[in-house]
Order: structure tokens, then C-alpha cells, then sequence
RNA sequence: GUGGUUGUAGUUCAGUUGGUUAGAACAUCUGAUUGUGGUUCAGAGGGUCGUGGGUUCGAGUCCCAUCUUCCACCCCA
């Protein structure tokens, strides 16, 4: 036991069958961007670490994986560095490089890199792991997967619109039922505003977002603590006892932000997605939640969020527009609007509702028992045939004995085997035999691909 | 980063107030069955009890440290 090795924490292994449930996941996921007319991308699971710090906040900073510089990584140290033992201050002198954190600063900065090579608008999506040296827990991991889809540099709401529909799709296909909710961070930036904490954007959201989790009170707390006036928490009352129809919620926020500028602009935009959205019928719920905060901190404009209705393991899918990710590597105006899906905790809610199909377990049709040389032979050709007609296919590789053969196909969910004696090869048949019913026929080989295409 | 929690066979778990050689089920392998799996029966292999230290005549059991698991907070997919 105690040499058995193990792999670091918050990671996992993916077994073939965990794989191909992943795979399904990926497989509709992909299908639907690509139908959005999203091209793939790939970039490097190791980024410059000057191209991720500072774009996810300071918690981010401290969650980034960072790599020890080849060699004599200490040759950058001086002795008083090393004796000061300022771990943050000697961080950057001894690592340069860092694994992703997200797939969207890394799409940034591709953009910005070759942005002469970019028509665009430009729609791409990335499916790929990142890294997070966060504490793991229910569904948290230090490794896991993203796919995101992002269009950038188009300001249309259009936009916006595919990315609910794009949500619906996979979630429908998937067989999920979830709620996917709206709002935009100009509204809230006109609230911060209007309470007369407009540079208090980030501490406002973040303390609005767990209304629903801490209640009324203890935000308020949390408000009081980060400098806002009592005047300014006490005018956010209607704000945070939101509800009804959606026009009433309009009237609500839009008496409310009054003439604030960013405020208007963002009532403008949230009016016309729902407009847009109202054209078309879904099969989620979509809702405007005033008080959806979440998100990294370059989002500008409308945030997404969704949540399973049937399981209770935070956001499974989320994202916005950011109007100025390119800016910081020194490429500006250029506004995105992308989305990410979780994919490890769609995984997680799929497998506790059970709802993977049935089919993604197995995808090997036949196996041929091995009796010996001759037999061998006989059953290869048929083999390349069968595989050359699309129909995956095995042979058992060693001539063991029938039962542990029947037993490799049984615990592989191999759904018939083929079996060739002398009986058989005198006649040039085969003995298929269905594993699920334990039904046998003698076929030909023409007869046995007709019957497993 | 803060607080709590867990660790015994491949897996899930028993193991009494500290007392001989640490058990079960499932899984694996072998045989009953030399051309038939998923059912049955018989048998076998598999453990430095997470790791390191300590207390004790004696530690799976008590103490300390460390790693790991899971959970909550911060934050997030």
C-alpha cells in the first residue's frame, strides 16, 4: 500500500469508461459551437506569467500554478531576498512562467498577438484543462476543463442572444434542465453609482452576489464593512427585494438608476437581449437576476450564469462581455462577449441525475474467440473486412481458454462474438453469438457486417 | 490562505477499555467445465493498518508532526 503511487491532490485519473461519459459531454458541447459557426483554438497549457498576473484580481494572483525557472532558478536572488523570505517578492525572480488559469486571457492575448492575421469578428472555442492551486472540494478541482466560445470584436447584442442559444441547445441535448440567468454590470455599475460608491463597483458585487446564500442582513454587514454610507445601503433595499414580471423589474431599476449614464446604457442593452430573446422560444428558464454578480473582474456588459435546477453544485456555465480584455496587452476597442462551460461539474450533475446515455459506454461491436494458429488466421481477414466497413472490432490476441475469452468480451460489454472452429472453417461461417440474449447463429461474413452495421 | 474532517487488502468497510497470527464482502486469479460469459460451488493470492516520530512490557487503537480525503469560509467552473 504504501508504495503504491498516488497523484496530486485535486486532480484525477480518467478511467475509459469515466472517459467516454467526458467525451459525450464534449463531444455535444463542440458540436454545438460548431454549428454556431465557432472555430477551434488551442493555446499553450503554459503562459508567460507577465501575461496572467493581475488579470484576475489579487485572489487569482494567489491562485495561479507557477513553474520554478529551469537551471539555477535562484541566480536572479540575492542573498537578502533569500534571507527576507518574502515569498510574493521573490515569486516573480525565480518563475516565469505559469500554467493557464482560464482560457479567455489566453485567447486575449492570442488576439492581441496575431491580431494582423484576425479577420474580424472573430468567433473561436477552446477546449482545454487549466489549473487552479485553489483548495479542492465539492466539485472543485485543481485541474479541469473549460470550454469557452467567445466572438470578439463585435459590440452587436446578436451576440449575445447565440450565446443564450448555445446555452439552451447543449443543456437540452444534454438532458439537463437548468436556469440560465442574465444581468449586466453596467446596472450594477449604475446602482454603485447611484448609492455614491461608484469606485466600489467590485466590493458591491461581490457582496450582492451572496444575497441568496447569506441573506439581507449579513450583506449589509459586509457593505457597512467595505466603507458604503448607511444612506446608500438603505437606498438599495428595493433593489435587492427584486421580483415579478420582467417589465416590472424594468420600471423597478430604471426608477431607480434614474439618470445615472452607465445605468441607462445598460437598461438599453438588457431591453433589447430580452427583446431578441422573446423572439424565440427556449427550453430553460431565463431570468434577469439583478442580483448575479459573479464573474471575473473585465466584465463590462452582460454576464451569464447557469445553474442546474435538479442539482445543487454552484455554477455549471458562465460568462459576459468584456469590453477592453485586449487593452491591457495594448490592443483597444475591442469588445468580446464568451462563454464557458464547466465541463468537470457538468459531469458531476449528469452522473448524480444519470443521465448518460446508454450508448456511451461501449462502442466495440464484436470480438473473435482465439482457438490457435490456423483459426487465427481465419478470423484476421474477416477482421480487417469488418473493421474496413466501419464496424470496430477485436480478436482476443492469445489462444486462452473460452471461458476467460467469454469473460474479457462480458466485462467489456462486447455485444457478440464471433467463434470459428474446425465446424466452422469447413463450411466458412462463423458462430456469432449475441452476448446480451446468449442466442447463437451460424452466419457468413457478409452476413455477419450487414448484421452489425 | 483560515477552520474542521478522513486514512485498515485492488474497492467498500469491520476491528471492543491498548493484549497472541488484523477480518468480511465485492473484485482478481485457479479449479469444478480441454467450444461458451453474465448464475452457482470449492480454493488461492493480496496488508510494514497513509508516513515519520513519541508514550507503553505491549499500539491498527493513545499523543505530536506531516501528507492525503472530504466539507465549510475566501474566491470560483
Amino acid at each position: 500500500m504504501a508504495n503504491i503511487p498516488g497523484i496530486p491532490k485535486g486532480t484525477r485519473d480518467f478511467s475509459p469508461e469515466i472517459l467516454a461519459k467526458r467525451n459525450y459531454i464534449f463531444d455535444t458541447i463542440k458540436e454545438v459551437f460548431k454549428k454556431f459557426a465557432y472555430k477551434q483554438l488551442e493555446t499553450p497549457a503554459i503562459e508567460n506569467l507577465s501575461t496572467l498576473t493581475g488579470k484576475y484580481g489579487e485572489e487569482g494572483d494567489k491562485l495561479l500554478f507557477k513553474i520554478l525557472n529551469s537551471g539555477n532558478f535562484l541566480k536572479n536572488v540575492s542573498d537578502t531576498e533569500l534571507h527576507e523570505r518574502n515569498t510574493t517578492k521573490m515569486a516573480h525572480l525565480v518563475s516565469e512562467k505559469g500554467l493557464r488559469y482560464d482560457l479567455t486571457v489566453p485567447f486575449a492575448r492570442y488576439v492581441v498577438q496575431h491580431q494582423n492575421e484576425i479577420t474580424f469578428p472573430f468567433k473561436r472555442f477552446q477546449i482545454q484543462p487549466v489549473w487552479r492551486a485553489d483548495r479542492p472540494q465539492k466539485g472543485r478541482y485543481r485541474e479541469f476543463y473549460q470550454c469557452d466560445a467567445d466572438i470578439i470584436g463585435s459590440n452587436s447584442l446578436i451576440n449575445e442572444l447565440e450565446i443564450v442559444q448555445m446555452i439552451d441547445e447543449v443543456f437540452t441535448k444534454l438532458n439537463l434542465k437548468v436556469t440560465i440567468k442574465i444581468n449586466n454590470r453596467k446596472l450594477l455599475a449604475g446602482i454603485a453609482e447611484r448609492i455614491g460608491h461608484p469606485d466600489k463597483l467590485i466590493d458591491l458585487t461581490v457582496a450582492i452576489d451572496k444575497l441568496d446564500k447569506i441573506g439581507h442582513e449579513k450583506v449589509y454587514e459586509e457593505l457597512r464593512q467595505s466603507g458604503f454610507s448607511e444612506d446608500g445601503i438603505n437606498l438599495l433595499e428595493p433593489i435587492l427585494n427584486f421580483g415579478g414580471s420582467f417589465d416590472d423589474q424594468m420600471q423597478c431599476i430604471e426608477k431607480f438608476l434614474g439618470e445615472t449614464d452607465t445605468g441607462v446604457t445598460g437598461i438599453d442593452e438588457i431591453q433589447k437581449l430580452f427583446t431578441y430573446i422573446d423572439l424565440f422560444k427556449f427550453n430553460n428558464n431565463i431570468q434577469l437576476d439583478l442580483t448575479l454578480a459573479r464573474g471575473l473582474n473585465y466584465y463590462t456588459g452582460a454576464i451569464f450564469e447557469v445553474v442546474s435546477d435538479e442539482v445543487q453544485i454552484g455554477s455549471i456555465c458562465g460568462g459576459g462581455r468584456y469590453d477592453d480584455l485586449t487593452g491591457v496587452f495594448g490592443l483597444k476597442d475591442v469588445s468580446g462577449v464568451g462563454i464557458s462551460f464547466g465541463a468537470d461539474r457538468i459531469y458531476d450533475v449528469s452522473e448524480n441525475l444519470n443521465r448518460f446515455p446508454e450508448d456511451v459506454k461501449t462502442n466495440v461491436k464484436l470480438m473473435f474467440a482465439n482457438f490457435g494458429e490456423k483459426e487465427e488466421k481465419y478470423c484476421l481477414h474477416v477482421l480487417k473486412n469488418l473493421r474496413d466497413s466501419g464496424i470496430s472490432a477485436e480478436i482476443y490476441p492469445e489462444s486462452s481458454k473460452m471461458k476467460k475469452q467469454m469473460k474479457y468480451a462480458n466485462s467489456n460489454n462486447i455485444p457478440f462474438v464471433a467463434i470459428a472452429g474446425e465446424n466452422e472453417m469447413k463450411e466458412n461461417k462463423f458462430t456469432l453469438k449475441n452476448m446480451q440474449t446468449g442466442d447463437q447463429q451460424l452466419v457468413t461474413e457478409e452476413e455477419m457486417i450487414i448484421l452489425l452495421s
